[in-house]
DNA sequence: CTTCGACGACGAGAATATTCATAAATAGAT
DNA sequence: ATCTATTTATGAATATTCTCGTCGTCGAAG
């Protein structure tokens, strides 16, 4: 699930951001207007988390031209207590939801969570590659419904790389997305390679895996 | 560290107070200034974090009854972008730091750890109770100099309960705090249980346990 | 084309975490 | 005081995670 969060505060973006990408989705980054613009026209994003006070416009006309084109995309807008005046009162301009500074990380999940299951339909949990199916609800992997037996860090590195499917996964990506508090772990230890070792010779069991690409001096990286 | 978390605004607090308590950190939570002084009045925090705007008055009149009473609590003003006008600018009135709303969580988590230092001054990473002496910083503990070997779950239970003294966690809070994402967890087993046994096992060598209790239907405590 | 050095793959084993079955302890009811 | 139901303690088995040593492979330099 690709989310373009589209903040100038720098901080509140930083702490937006990862809080969703400890949730599982895939983040992108504008701090303005055009740059938004630009990582619409060249990305497809499920989700689009928008600020209203830009320091190049405002919000709504990058809204407008979503609308104008990208129909299938959620808009959540994001604005301070007052911003959002009776004009746009109602969500008239096409948002699917909006919250006001400042707000919970948990209360944005749970929009979140309801508006993609709106879009999508109710199974949204299904993360389906290369003939693999993921159920990243309750930790399970089949392929063509054959179970698949994944301890929960395989699992964990699987999704992570399936979710950012086409891009380079760095170790420490992986590190600080599934293990979290970075320092806890010993950062001269090859545990990552081995997880990822003990997870190809699962999946390796029912196809070739020549997409599970291995990227020297950098990281591993699932391709569709 | 204990801290009071003095904020209306209900989901704000307890993001803020989820954050802290992740991070070891001990809180309570108040929503007016009376409540704010009540607690101070019965309970000894080490740090206020406070809003101005609170619906019984203006978190400034709590500043001030600390600053006649307790003079060693670190207080740290949150205020919506605005709000500090000219007049209290510059931390006259006795706050050590503040924050703008909306902030990021790592700002308060950063302007804390440099509050605390500045105060106890550059070891605070050490925790000693009834002769066991926790370096939070890097896993390890010791009776009378004597190192012992816990798993990093033993710590970490040890150290929330020391670090929560005389209050009772239940099982549900150690889960939270330490395993974070309670759905992982099945929470019909008694892996919690066992890590406490193996945890007692290995302090029991050193010296008896009658402090560190078990409350029925409950949880666990340690008394001081 | 060969050599060298760095990086990743791999196997095996140690350490840790979790599950499970059963025993002991506790509190309430009889 | 005894019984009973529920909760916790315990030992042992199982599963998972992480460490370590070695080997193979890739790519750059000669």
């Amino acid at each position: 699930m690709n989310i373009l969060v589209v903040e100038d505060f720098k901080e509140l973006a930083n702490e937006v951001i990862d809080y969703l990408s400890k949730n599982g989705y895939v983040c992108k980054w504008a701090n303005s207007c055009s740059k938004a613009l630009e990582e619409i026209n060249s990305n497809d994003f499920d989700v689009l988390l928008l600020d209203l006070g830009l320091p190049d416009g405002s919000g709504f006309d990058v809204l407008k031209m979503v609308r104008k084109t990208q129909s299938k995309m959620a808009v959540i807008i994001i604005t301070a207590r007052g911003e959002l005046d009776d004009r746009i009162n109602g969500l008239q301009l096409g948002a699917d939801d909006y919250l006001t500074k400042p707000f919970a990380l948990t209360e944005l999940g749970a929009r979140l969570y309801a508006i993609i299951r709106r879009i999508h339909g109710f199974t949204v949990n299904d993360l389906n590659i290369h003939g693999f199916n993921l159920q990243l609800q309750d930790y399970k992997v089949s392929y063509n419904k054959i179970p698949i037996n994944l301890t929960k860090k395989e699992f964990d590195i699987f999704q992570y790389l399936a979710l950012n499917k086409n891009r380079v996964i760095t170790r420490l990506q992986l590190t600080e997305h599934i293990w979290g508090d970075i320092l806890e772990v010993n950062s001269d230890s090859n545990f990552i390679d081995v997880h990822v070792r003990n997870l190809r010779k699962k999946l390796d069991k029912h196809t070739s895996l020549e997409w599970f690409e291995t990227v020297r001096n950098v990281g591993y990286r699932i391709n569709v």
